[in-house]
DNA sequence: GTCTATAATTTGATAGAC
DNA sequence: GTCTATCAAATTATAGAC
């Protein structure tokens, strides 16, 4: 049964997304991408993210059509989050692979932990749940959103690439190789816990650990080392 | 009716544990690892196990009291082979902590591919939505099922900490090493797909690239290299 | 733009036949 | 041990008032 909860503000701890406007729809979005992250995509009624809002059902279905629909934006915004931020890195010239990767590695763990709300609801969402939508124009949003995971796994593969090319990386098929890297920051999504520990010096230093981490994964081992 | 206390392995495709027996709990248990992997555990609905298992409701209902409750074994069961397979590498004697490490992270890249159904509901339902449960029983096993984690995690703490002892690995609090350590190789519940790419060399090749890629994570990186 | 009220559906769980 | 039938609760979405 569902208990009697009291309402609660959006743009909690973890459910802000900085610059977000507070614009309605904006408003419904961030409440839905905390609530999603909560509960999941399926436990979610929708009464429950209108509950956060301090409000009823009629808002959410003034802005958007459908839980699906809701679903759909949360995750393409965290998507694009991650383009947003950590495309320009993959671009930026006068980086060596080591930089470059240590760098995206690093602002995609920070993206996550100061989005937190929306990156983990889109990973929990990633499911072939949602690809089962009859509906159209859902099914080619949902698409776009796969387009722009891949794109975004693209910008890795292509750096690993380079890495390997100039024989700094160990060499491994590139698109396996995003595997461990992206796992290794994106399990950030399973322990990290906004609450506690979200100063931006301990996010800072979380953020270093991991990208540090997934940069040694890649080096070769120094010929020094004792097996 | 009170519930039985020995579980056997299920034997399913996706879900398919070594070594089945056939004994209708295990069969219910296996069908919902199935279903709960596929859907998630709020999106299922036990018609949907009944309908995996080709019968209805009732035989489920027969051996287990409740959703919940079904779940949580499915959960229990995921922790405990883990827990059963890689706990006498981390005591087997006359390793190296980099040999160690190297076999921990092996085995469970080998358990999650081998028993895919198992760990990927798991990790699914690692959420706090199961926290909520008021059932004294039920939450009595959730916390036994928490503490199997903790126990797993300590695992590998024991094994990081013992290589900075012997100045063999990065010097990291062993517990947030521990995080993209898990998270490289449980990244895998995310991409597997037991469907393709499941012959048993694809299997050894990707639990070697992802064990090694961890091993190199935790050492210094090597005096010969540039940056 | 947000609310109340309600229709339509799904689903967890139980009872009792066989 | 499994099935059929059914209930009670929860939930998505809509209609129409304000």
């Amino acid at each position: 049964m569902k208990e009697a909860q009291e309402r609660r503000r959006p743009q909690e701890s973890g459910g802000a997304r900085p610059g977000a406007a507070a614009d309605g729809r904006a408003e419904v979005l961030a409440a839905a991408a905390q609530v999603f992250m909560e509960r999941g995509y399926a436990a979610t009624a929708i009464d429950d993210v209108a509950d956060m809002l301090g409000s009823t059902k009629g808002r959410i279905y003034h802005y958007y059509r459908s839980k699906a629909d809701l679903f759909l934006d949360v995750h393409a915004q965290a998507m694009q989050d991650l383009l947003e931020h950590v495309g320009p890195i993959a671009a930026r010239s006068g980086l060596t692979p080591l930089e470059r990767l240590r760098a995206m590695a690093k602002e995609h763990a920070r993206i996550i932990m100061t989005t937190f709300a929306f990156q983990k609801a889109a990973v929990q969402g990633l499911e072939r749940r949602l690809l089962s939508l009859s509906n159209t124009r859902q099914h080619r949003e949902m698409r776009r959103i796969i387009e722009m995971r891949d794109t975004y796994e693209d910008l890795y593969a292509a750096v690993v690439e380079d890495g390997i090319g100039q024989g700094l990386f160990v060499r491994l098929p590139p698109r396996m190789a995003t595997k461990p890297i992206l796992g290794a920051v994106n399990w950030l999504n399973v322990w990290f816990e906004p609450g506690r520990a979200a100063t931006p010096q301990q996010v800072e230093d979380i953020a270093v650990l991991l990208s540090d981490f997934v940069l040694r994964g890649m080096l070769p081992e120094g010929p020094a080392r004792r097996r």
